[in-house]
RNA sequence: GCGCGAUUAGCUCAGUGGUAGAGCGCUUGCUUCACACGCAAGAAGUCGCAGGUUCGAACCCUGCAUCGCGCACCA
């Protein structure tokens, strides 16, 4: 056995033992294997980016879930990759050629646009990868995939083409949101709404058989008068009923536009007279279908004003032309108010600048098995932790839309549609000679939804589909985890076609979201997410890990403190210094022998609190309390284990008592070969370190069994009560 | 407007019907033969507010307040 040294140096003994493990391929899952099946797919983190505390988070939760299920016997696979994240690669992408090379991707074109993305994927691009090992990850790397290898591209072609055939995907021209900074349209859950500071601008449009009288309007975006293409009221507004079909002049440029009547419209708000823009607003466009009013686009894709009948804002960004136009029509005494007012405004949750709703010719996806999908969370087929998610869910399928699906981005999945002289063919494919394929790419959710099964070869899902559980966080449950459910339930990956074979997992851990310490969402803007990397190297991945799930409530948000990560570390050290004091005594043995007759009353309440905490913790693990895990494990070592009976058995191990002596270190050998075990899955290095440096198992620790209880007799824990007396004493005595 | 969370010691958070808990911080004492990333002792809370149920409420119910989140509205 060789000697501990005299501090736990995590920099030189995690690394070791990742290496080690991949080296015995320890974490590759065996889909011939007669064990029972546990496996996770990790939710795949974006090719362009780096470690934060919440990939630290969850990829911690996941690991102690894989590494305990090994524990426990299972045939255990987790199963990691990455995602190609269109717009948000994109993006970035462009930034750094923006930045180095002074080049917009137009000034590239898509090829050679695309033939740099790769190269920056190679050289930038999986650093993630590396750092998720540094944590300790137990992945099968041997099955690492990515949503751009040939067999998943060639999946995502062809359930869109099935999709096609379903006639649940289909073209058309519609309204949606229109990202202006990426110039790209985005689905309704790539909206975040915020409200607002601006005005409310009260225009005066002169009814045009009553010259000299007008029509007030009130509105946030006088830029868009001039894609009005009606004014309106609601049908039953005394007010303005002997305007209804009339005409009245819009003020830029001046033209007659009708006044109508519709149920659309609030008469509370503003002066009850709404301005139809119907190329501009969701609203609007409708009254204007049920109007037959024609529809003006004034917007340039990237939100510049097009419109070269008024020369004064023509070519202006749409923010420049908002002040402008309110000046213009200030000068001709067309507005008679301005007043302050905030509205919610749509912004994209890439770029972060205004959406703009704009009719265009888009790919829509009208969701299957909704129905089903509500049934299956309702049923507990699969379990929602915290079970409060499963309204959330619930209310995002009730009024559900259909899915824009297309995506103005060169960085994707490649739309399987082709056409020719106005002909349209939807396969994979070229159907041959002059046949153009549509520009556009896929929705990287339309991608990820079948993550669950579509990173599978077939043996392996034959193995390991459905997977056990999903563990992710809430800010995603409609992006992915409500659409992984759809497609689990409509493409039927399963072995047979029942329910339960089909659905992508059985439960699902929401995790919390990491606040900084003011409660702020941690951001690269705001500059307040701590380097993971950096916190490995001064508290170890273990310390790190342990830190966090200490103080990760399930499903609540968590406030970070780099003392809490302190704690953890130091908890390693604590735990390395009983294991050394262990050590000091003479070599431990992997099975000691323990003579219950021996035992003393100190041992018998040591021995009674580890059963009490195996249960407490196996308690904990079946809600997925992982704070409780770590916090059972933490008191029980620190407090039960070093300070009472470690103090207490000091007696004994320095007695003359021979016998005395060996029942107590039969007794620590016993404890702390149960508390490397509870404990891997939480810090594995220092666990297997420990195991290794005690001569506990000559197999890694990552495949010992959980511990059992010990058997203790009812007489024996008769004397837990004398043991409450005399450490109530000594607590007394100390006192004094 | 609808829904979901949160509100407990200076800080971060546990507890969830029966005498208020942990860690950090603070105070005091310890270079005691594993550990100062430590040991021992201690001070510190009318458990957001108001009602109700109960023998008994931080915990259950109702209402309110504050903070956060989601959905809807958003001219």
């Amino acid at each position: 056995m060789a000697e501990l040294s005299k501090t736990y140096d995590p920099r030189t003994v995690e690394p070791k033992w990742y290496q080690r493990w991949i080296d015995n391929r320890d974490f590759e899952a065996d889909a011939t294997s007669k064990k029972k099946p546990f496996s996770i797919v990790m939710p795949p983190p974006n090719i362009t980016g780096v470690l934060t505390l919440g990939h630290v988070l969850n990829d911690s939760i996941q690991d102690i879930l894989a590494r305990r299920a090994r524990m426990q016997g299972f045939e255990t696979l987790w199963l990691p990759g990455m995602d190609h994240a269109g717009i948000g690669t994109q993006t970035a992408v462009e930034k750094w050629l923006r930045k180095n090379e002074g080049v917009t991707r137009h000034d590239l074109g898509r090829e050679k646009f695309l033939q740099r993305v790769l190269e920056w994927q190679d050289k930038h691009g999986g650093i993630i990868i590396q750092q998720l090992k540094r944590l300790g990850c137990s992945c099968d790397w041997s099955r690492q995939r990515y949503t751009f290898d040939e067999n998943y591209v060639r999946a995502v072609e062809k359930i869109f083409v099935d999709l096609y055939k379903k006639k649940l995907i289909y073209r058309g021209r519609r309204m949606i949101n229109w990202d202006p900074a990426a110039q790209t349209a985005l689905s309704d859950e790539e909206v975040i709404n915020k409200p607002q500071r601006g005005n409310l601008y009260y225009v005066r449009y002169e009814i045009v058989d009553q010259p000299g009288k007008f029509l007030e309007v009130a509105t946030t975006r006088p830029e868009t008068i001039m894609a009005d293409t009606g004014v309106a009221v609601h049908s039953k507004d005394k007010r303005y009923a002997d305007l209804v079909g009339k005409e009245v002049w819009r003020p830029l440029p001046r033209e007659k536009i009708p006044v109508v009547a519709d149920e659309a419209i609030d008469p509370e708000f503003g002066t009850g007279v709404l301005k139809v823009t119907p190329a501009h607003d969701k609203v609007d466009f409708e009254v204007g279908q049920r109007h037959k009013l024609p529809v003006i686009d004034v917007l340039h894709p990237d939100g510049k004003i097009n419109c070269p009948a008024v020369p004064e804002l023509n070519g202006l960004d749409r923010f420049e032309a908002r002040k402008r136009a309110a000046e213009l029509l200030q000068e001709r005494g067309l507005l008679s108010k301005a007043e302050p007012y905030e509205n919610n405004v749509g912004f994209s949750d890439r770029s972060e600048v205004p959406i703009e709703p704009r009719l265009s010719e888009q790919w829509f996806l009208r969701y299957p098995k909704t129905k089903e999908a509500l049934a299956v969370v309702k049923k507990h087929l699969i379990r929602f932790f915290p079970r409060h998610w499963e309204k959330v869910y619930a209310q995002w399928l009730e009024n559900i839309q259909d899915w824009c699906i297309s995506r103005q981005v060169w960085w994707g999945h490649r739309i399987p549609a082709w056409y020719r002289d106005g002909e349209t063919r939807v396969q994979i494919e070229s159907p041959g000679e002059g046949w153009r394929q549509d520009e556009d790419t896929l929705d990287t959710w339309f991608s990820s939804w079948m993550w669950a099964y579509e990173t599978m070869d077939a043996k392996t899902r034959k193995k390991f589909y459905p997977t056990s559980v999903l563990v992710t966080g809430p800010d995603i449950i409609f992006f992915w985890v409500a659409r992984m459910i759809i497609a689990g339930l409509e493409f039927k990956p399963g072995k047979t076609s029942k329910i339960e074979d089909n659905i992508p997992f059985h439960d699902v851990f929401f995790t919390g979201i990491i606040r900084d310490k003011q409660g702020r969402k941690m951001s690269k803007s705001l500059g307040n997410s701590p380097d993971p990397l950096e916190l490995i190297d001064k508290y170890g991945a273990d310390g790190l890990r342990f830190g966090l799930m200490r103080i990760a409530p399930s499903g609540q948000d968590i406030r970070f403190d780099e003392k809490q990560i302190e704690e953890g570390r130091n908890f390693a050290t604590k735990l390395w210094n009983v294991a050394r004091f262990r050590q000091m005594h003479g070599p431990s043995e992997a099975a000691p022998k323990i003579d219950s007759k021996k035992l003393s009353i100190f041992a018998v309440e040591v021995l009674a609190r580890l059963n009490e905490t195996i249960d407490a913790v196996e308690r904990a693990y079946r809600e997925y309390e992982f704070n409780t895990v770590a916090q059972r494990l933490y008191d029980f070592i620190w407090s039960d284990y070093c300070d009472w009976f470690v103090e207490a058995a000091k007696t004994e191990i320095f007695s003359e008592d021979e016998s005395k002596k060996k029942s107590a270190l039969a007794v620590m050998d016993y404890v702390l070969s149960a508390i490397a075990r509870l404990l891997h899955p939480f810090m594995p290095h220092i666990t297997e370190e420990l195991w290794s440096l005690l001569g506990f198992g000559k197999e890694s620790i990552q495949f010992a069994r959980l511990p059992k209880k010990f058997a203790l007799k009812d007489v024996d824990l008769k004397k837990r009560k004398v043991v409450a007396a005399i450490y109530e004493t000594v607590q007394a005595g100390r006192n004094l």
